[in-house]
Formats: structure tokens, C-alpha cells, sequence
DNA sequence: CAGTGGATGCTCT
DNA sequence: GAGCATCCACTGT
């Protein structure tokens, strides 16, 4: 039995959470692994789906801390957030990549048998890596899905986020500096 | 490598 | 009807 991360690790500011969730292991019925890449998106952030307000799709980021939000990108994928801050207030984390340590095997059949540097690099990636749809909007985690708290320090690179059209310029995506299973490099500012 | 365009579904205007 | 918190295949260096 691992310990891991309850409501109340996430039930603070998101621009604390997503930097401290970087090297956190992330599964979801066994297969996952550690958190190389996130994005933090909040109310006041015009590039966040709670910046209009409240609405259907939204929801599930103004409710409780530590909930899953997963929304369809571009009609074909789906990508998972971590809920954080107060309810009643919308934001999460954005998990962007992880590194590829439980279940491999698994992640590679639900990838088409790419290498293992392309199973989990990308929001939409990873979902499909772990099986993770639109079923899991709204569940709480520490169940099917589990975040174990990360052992050591890690160097934790911030950067600009990706595939965004607005608030281009906040440094509100972190990574780990030295991980291969990156989505993109780190860049601190958009060129 | 870099750059481009298509796929595709849903939300909000 | 526009626009997307993306990925992949394909082209050309």
C-alpha cells in the first residue's frame, strides 16, 4: 500500500500545485508513471476553459479540489486535468506528459506500437496511453487514478505554454529539465 | 530536421 | 459558423 496524494494536496493555488506535481507518479489502473510535463490554467487566465465561467463542459473545474476534468481537443482527443484551489473556483493542471514506467506493454498496445519515447509525450498521447476518456470527467482521485508523492528533488524547468492563441507569454508550463519524454523542449519565452 | 494541412466533435457566438 | 489546452502523415530541405 503506497501512500498518495488526496484533495487536500491539490486544494491550494494551481501555480503551486502543477510546479510540485512534476515528478509525482501518475497511474490509472496501474499503468502511468512520473510527471515529466504540466500546465497550470485559472480563472483569471484568458487561455483557461473557466475564464468565460461556469458552464456544462466546464464544471467539473469550478467543483472540489483533486477531481479529474477531461475534455475532447480538436474532436479526436482527450486530454486530463487535475482540479485545484477552492471550489467555486476554476482551475487545474493540465498533464502534459509522463515518463513510461508501469504497464508499458499496455501503452504500447493502445499506442499502435510506437516507441516508448512517443507513448505518453502529449496530452493527447498520454490519455490514450492510460485509456483515459471523457468516462473519468469528474471522478476523484485515489482510486482507479493515484498520485504518489515524488522521492527526491527534481529540477523543475518553467517555460511558455503550447498550442495556445492567448496569454501566450505566462510562464505557466513546467517540466522536468533533463526528462526525454517530453512533449516539447522548455522554452522560458515564445521566440 | 522544419513546415503544412487534414481529421473530427463539440462548445460557444 | 468559427475556433479550438492535438496528433499524424506527408513534403521539402
Amino acid at each position: 500500500m503506497v501512500a498518495h496524494l488526496g484533495a487536500d494536496f491539490f486544494d491550494r493555488s494551481v501555480h503551486e500545485v502543477a510546479p510540485a506535481l512534476i515528478g509525482c507518479e501518475l497511474t490509472y489502473r496501474g499503468v502511468g508513471g512520473p510527471i515529466v510535463e504540466v500546465e497550470a490554467y485559472d480563472q483569471t487566465d484568458a487561455a483557461s476553459h473557466s475564464y468565460k465561467g461556469r458552464t456544462d463542459r466546464t464544471d467539473v473545474m469550478f467543483g472540489p479540489a483533486g477531481r479529474v476534468y477531461v475534455y475532447r481537443s480538436y474532436g479526436i482527443h482527450w486530454c486530463m486535468n487535475l482540479v485545484c484551489d477552492r471550489e467555486g473556483y476554476g482551475a487545474a493542471v493540465l498533464i502534459r506528459a509522463l515518463e513510461p514506467r508501469h504497464g508499458i506493454e499496455q501503452m504500447r498496445e493502445r499506442r499502435g506500437g510506437r516507441g516508448d519515447r512517443e507513448l505518453a509525450a502529449g496530452p493527447g498521447r498520454l490519455t490514450q496511453a492510460l485509456g483515459i476518456t471523457s468516462e473519468l470527467n469528474g471522478a476523484s482521485i485515489g482510486k482507479d487514478l493515484r498520485v504518489t508523492p515524488r522521492t527526491g528533488q527534481e529540477q523543475v524547468a518553467v517555460g511558455v505554454r503550447i498550442g495556445i492563441s492567448v496569454a501566450v507569454g505566462q510562464p505557466w508550463r513546467y517540466g522536468r529539465t533533463d526528462s526525454r519524454y517530453l512533449s516539447r523542449p522548455i522554452r522560458p519565452k515564445a521566440p
